[in-house]
DNA sequence: CACCATGTTAGGAG
DNA sequence: ACTCCTAACATGGT
């Protein structure tokens, strides 16, 4: 469940049952989902994960945070970081879940599982979360949304708007979907280079990525169990995101899908149209 | 069986 | 030197 409203769904799920709460013990069922510091690469496992986990237990949980796709969960003296990656989840389960990795045994309820299947995600602990949580992020895309000009400066000089939305050190918490959904909402081609976007493009991308991220964040939280990308199209929930193929929901013109950055990014060829929305001066 | 997937990042190509 | 893209990571679902 990885983009931003799911994991600010999460953030929310967790301080209902943290916040004020004693960590009573920690149960590591996958050492090597703890982590030196967040990072997706199994070889910066903790070497001492068990112990430093250990240490944390009988400090009391402070109000979770969160900044782009990363959580913090600060305790009264040092904490925890956690990143879901592709598949990672919290739930509350007795039992372990399948792919449950840490447990964190938290007041009198059942113990929370930090579960990922796909091991994408990681939990690290800090002697200072706040630090660790910012560290090389841009400011949220939910929390500190730019103004359009302001937005207009921290995507330029990447080689294409998809780009720069994707780089979590511009702006945080965009991921695949939240992009594709923010520039069809927009109007704006993927792959047009930020430099030559217009500052009209970036009033209605500002208001974009506020939209497509609150709708989600309003799934995400109508429904506890979504499926966050559901292989069945009916139940898909966006717009434009796994729907190639299908008429653009504005216009009727047939959605596209390529690859930008490795990720499938789907647009409307007549809505998002190349530059400036006239033809295109540098392929004559 | 082959191919796809919401994230991140090392390494190689240019 | 710097920038950008590809492949890889691990696993499950279609």
């Amino acid at each position: 469940m990885p983009e931003l409203p799911e994991v600010e769904h999460a953030r929310r799920w967790l301080a209902r049952r943290v916040e004020g709460h004693v960590l009573r013990a920690v149960i590591v069922a996958d050492p090597s989902a703890i982590r030196t510091r967040l990072s997706s690469r199994p070889a910066d496992a903790d070497p001492s994960a068990g112990e430093r986990l250990g240490a944390l237990v009988g400090r009391r949980f402070l109000a979770p945070r969160r900044i782009g796709k990363r959580l913090a969960l600060p305790l009264d003296a040092g904490g925890l970081l956690a990143h879901l990656g592709m598949t990672g989840r919290f739930v509350a389960r007795t039992s372990p879940p399948t792919h449950g990795r840490v447990g964190l045994v938290v007041g009198d309820g059942a113990p929370l599982w930090f579960d990922d299947p796909r091991r994408f995600g990681c939990l690290a602990v800090t002697d200072d979360p706040d630090a660790a949580l910012a560290e090389g992020l841009g400011p949220d895309a939910l929390d500190a949304p730019l103004l359009p000009d302001a937005l207009a400066r921290a995507l330029a000089g990447a080689p294409t708007l998809k780009a720069a939305l994707l780089d979590q050190a511009r702006l945080a918490g965009i991921g695949n979907i939240q992009a594709v959904e923010a520039l069809w909402i927009a109007g704006l081609a993927p792959d047009r280079r930020p430099n030559d976007v217009p500052a009209d493009g970036y009033a209605r991308l500002a208001t974009a990525l506020q939209e497509t991220l609150r709708r989600t964040l309003a799934l995400a939280a109508a429904d506890e169990e979504l499926v966050y990308v559901s292989s069945d199209r009916a139940r898909n929930p966006f717009q434009v995101y796994g729907r190639a193929g299908a008429p653009c929901p504005r216009c009727g013109a047939p959605l596209s899908s390529n690859k930008l950055q490795g990720r499938t990014t789907v647009s409307c060829p007549a809505c998002q149209p190349p530059a400036g929305g006239g033809a295109d001066r540098r392929s004559r």
